[in-house]
RNA sequence: GGCUGAGUGGCAGAGUGGUUAUGCAGCGGCCUGCAAAGCCGUGGACCUCGGUUCGACUCCGGGCUCAGCCUCCA
C-alpha cells in the first residue's frame, strides 16, 4: 500500500487513484531560457523515480510534464541575444532533453508547450470571464479575481488577509486586489502576441498549467508535482483557475520536492549560486549525480558539495563492485526478502535513502555469497540489478562504470593503462616488487587504482 | 511580521515510544609480496528546557538555531 505526503493536507495519505489501476500525473517542467541547473535535475529525477515506482506497482501512468516556452524572461533573453524566441527556446529544450537523458530520466508521455496550447488557454480564460472569476483591466490585461474563489490559500495554508498584510507586491492600480494575478497580458509594441477575443497578447504563467493539465488529463486528476517554490503562488493559482473554470475538484495529491542548496542556501538563478547539470556532469558521471539526488529524501533539502558528490561516487563504486564479475542475466529470480524491504521503503512516501540501504545490504550479501561459493549468488546479483533499475541505477556494465571517465576526465588512455598493468604483472611474476610498486604508484597518481585478484589485475578510476 | 518545514554519531543521511539503519571516514582482525577490493568485529548520536509515560531521540508545550514561502524561481 503506497502512502505519500500530500501537501494539501500536510499528512501522509494512502494513495487511492481516481480510476482503479491508472494514475494521471502532471509535473511543472522548465521555463526554457537557460540551461538546467541541479535544482531542475532534482525535479526531473525525483518525479522520474516516482513514475517508475508507480509503474512497478502495476499502475498505468500517464505522465505529463510541460514546457513553458513563452514568458517575460524568455522575451528578455531572446532580445538580449538578438535572436528569435523560437530559436532560443528550441535550443534550450534540446539541451534540457540532453540533460534529462544523460541523467537516465525517462521521457514523459506528454510534454505540452504553452505556445502550442493557446486554444486551451483562451478557452479557460473565457470560462473564467463568463463565470465572473476574471475581469479585464484598463490596460487590456485580464486578471483573476482572487477574492471570488472561496478556497484560495488552501494549498499553501495562507489566508488572504495575511497575504495582503505581508504583501511585497507593487500595488498595481489596474488590479482590483493586489493579490489578483494576470491570466492574459495585453501585448505591448514589439512583444510576441497571439490573437484573442480580448486583444492581442500572451498568457500569464499560471493559466498555461491549468489549461494544459486539464487538456491532457481531464478536469480532475491524481497527482500534481513540482518544486516547493511553486506551492505558492503558482499551484495555489492553478487550483483557483481550474476549479473555478471546471467546477470540479482539481487534484487529489500534491507532491513538492525540496530544494538543492549551496552552503545552506537555496540554489537559484536569482542568487546566482547555481551549478548547471552540464558543469556537474563534466566532473561526475551521470549516475553519480542521480545517486546524489536519491540519497536524500525528496522533501528534504539537498546540499550540493563536492564532498557529497564524492560520497555518491564511493557508494556507487561499492554497489558496482558487488555486481562485478557476475553474468548479468543469470536467469535467477529476485530474492523476495529484499524486494519486500525495497517496496516497503518506496511505498513509504518514496523513501529512496531507505531503499538504497536495502541495496547495500544486498551488496554485502552478494560479497559474502561470492566468498562462500553460495549458489544463491546469481539470484542476489539479479535482485540488486533489478532493484537498482527501479531507481534508474546500476544498469551499466560494472567494469565500464568503474573505469568510466567524466567528460573532462584525465587524458589517460585505457590502452596505456592496460599496457602498464601488463608490465607490472611481468614485474610481479619475477618478484620485482619495487618495479611493480613503482608502476602502481605511477597509476595511482593518475587516479587509477589497481586490484590484484585471482583472475588477474583489475583497475578502476577513483 | 504571517505561514511552512527542519535540528540525529567525524561527515552524509534514514528511522523508531523500550532492541543494528545504511554509506564514507576511524579502530582491531582475516586475506595480500605489500596494497586494493572484500569479509568479520568494534567505538561513536539523537539542539535545549519542561510535560505526558513504567520508560522518549521518538508524543505534547515553550525556547534557541537554520532553511523556505509570502516577488520571478524546480
Amino acid at each position: 500500500m503506497l502512502k505519500l505526503f500530500n501537501t494539501l493536507t500536510r499528512r501522509k495519505e494512502k494513495f487511492v487513484p481516481i480510476e482503479p489501476g491508472k494514475v494521471r500525473m502532471y509535473v511543472c517542467g522548465m521555463t526554457v531560457y537557460d540551461l538546467c541547473h541541479l535544482g531542475h535535475a532534482r525535479v526531473l529525477v525525483v518525479f522520474d523515480v516516482i513514475v517508475r515506482h508507480l509503474r512497478a506497482l502495476g499502475y498505468e501512468v500517464t505522465y505529463v510534464r510541460n514546457i513553458t516556452d513563452i514568458d517575460d524572461k524568455i522575451i528578455l533573453r531572446a532580445r538580449k541575444n538578438g535572436e528569435t524566441i523560437e530559436s532560443l527556446t528550441e535550443r534550450y529544450i534540446a539541451a534540457m532533453h540532453e540533460d534529462a537523458d544523460a541523467l537516465g530520466v525517462l521521457r514523459p508521455d506528454f510534454e505540452p508547450r504553452a505556445t502550442e496550447s493557446m486554444d486551451d488557454i483562451l478557452k479557460m480564460i473565457g470560462e473564467l470571464l463568463d463565470k465572473g472569476y476574471a475581469y479585464q483591466g484598463e490596460n487590456g490585461d485580464i486578471y483573476y479575481s482572487v477574492s471570488r474563489f472561496e478556497h484560495y490559500g488552501q494549498l499553501s495554508g495562507k489566508k488572504l488577509e495575511d497575504l495582503r498584510a505581508g504583501a511585497r507586491v507593487d500595488v498595481d492600480e489596474d488590479k482590483r486586489d493586489s493579490l489578483d494575478f494576470v491570466l492574459w497580458k495585453a501585448a505591448k509594441p514589439g512583444e510576441p502576441a497571439w490573437p484573442s477575443p480580448w486583444g492581442e497578447g500572451r498568457p500569464g504563467w499560471h493559466i498555461e498549467c491549468s489549461a494544459m493539465s486539464t487538456e491532457c488529463l481531464g478536469a480532475h486528476f491524481d497527482i500534481h508535482g513540482g518544486g516547493m517554490d511553486l506551492q505558492f503562488p503558482h499551484h495555489e493559482n492553478e487550483i483557483a483557475q481550474s476549479e473555478a473554470a471546471t467546477g470540479e475538484h482539481f487534484v487529489n495529491y500534491w507532491i513538492h520536492n525540496g530544494f538543492v542548496q549551496v552552503d545552506k542556501e537555496k540554489m537559484s538563478k536569482s542568487l546566482g549560486n547555481f551549478f548547471t547539470v552540464r558543469e556537474v556532469l563534466a566532473r561526475y558521471q551521470p549516475e553519480e549525480v542521480r545517486y546524489f539526488i536519491l540519497a536524500s529524501h525528496y522533501r528534504s533539502p539537498l546540499n550540493y558539495s563536492d564532498d557529497n558528490l564524492d560520497k555518491a561516487r564511493g557508494a556507487l563504486q561499492r554497489l558496482y563492485t558487488a555486481l562485478r564479475g557476475s553474468s548479468p542475466d543469470a536467469g535467477a529470480g529476485p530474492v523476495a526478502e529484499y524486494v519486500e524491504r525495497f517496496d516497503a521503503a518506496m511505498n513509504d512516501d518514496f523513501n529512496t535513502p531507505e531503499a538504497l540501504a536495502v541495496l547495500f545490504d544486498l551488496a554485502r550479501a552478494i560479497n559474502r555469497a561470492r566468498d562462500a561459493g553460495d549458489p544463491q549468488l546469481d539470484a542476489l546479483v539479479a535482485t540488486l540489478r533489478q532493484l537498482g533499475g527501479r531507481l534508474g541505477l546500476l544498469q551499466s556494465d560494472p567494469d565500464v562504470y568503474l573505469r568510466g571517465e567524466t567528460s573532462d576526465g584525465d587524458d589517460s588512455d585505457d590502452a596505456i593503462i592496460d599496457d602498464l598493468v601488463a608490465q607490472r604483472q611481468a614485474a610481479r611474476e619475477r618478484r620485482d616488487w619495487a618495479e611493480a610498486d613503482r608502476i602502481r604508484d605511477l597509476l595511482a597518481g593518475q587516479g587509477i587504482e589497481l586490484e590484484d585478484t585471482a583472475e588477474g589485475t583489475r583497475w578502476r578510476r577513483i
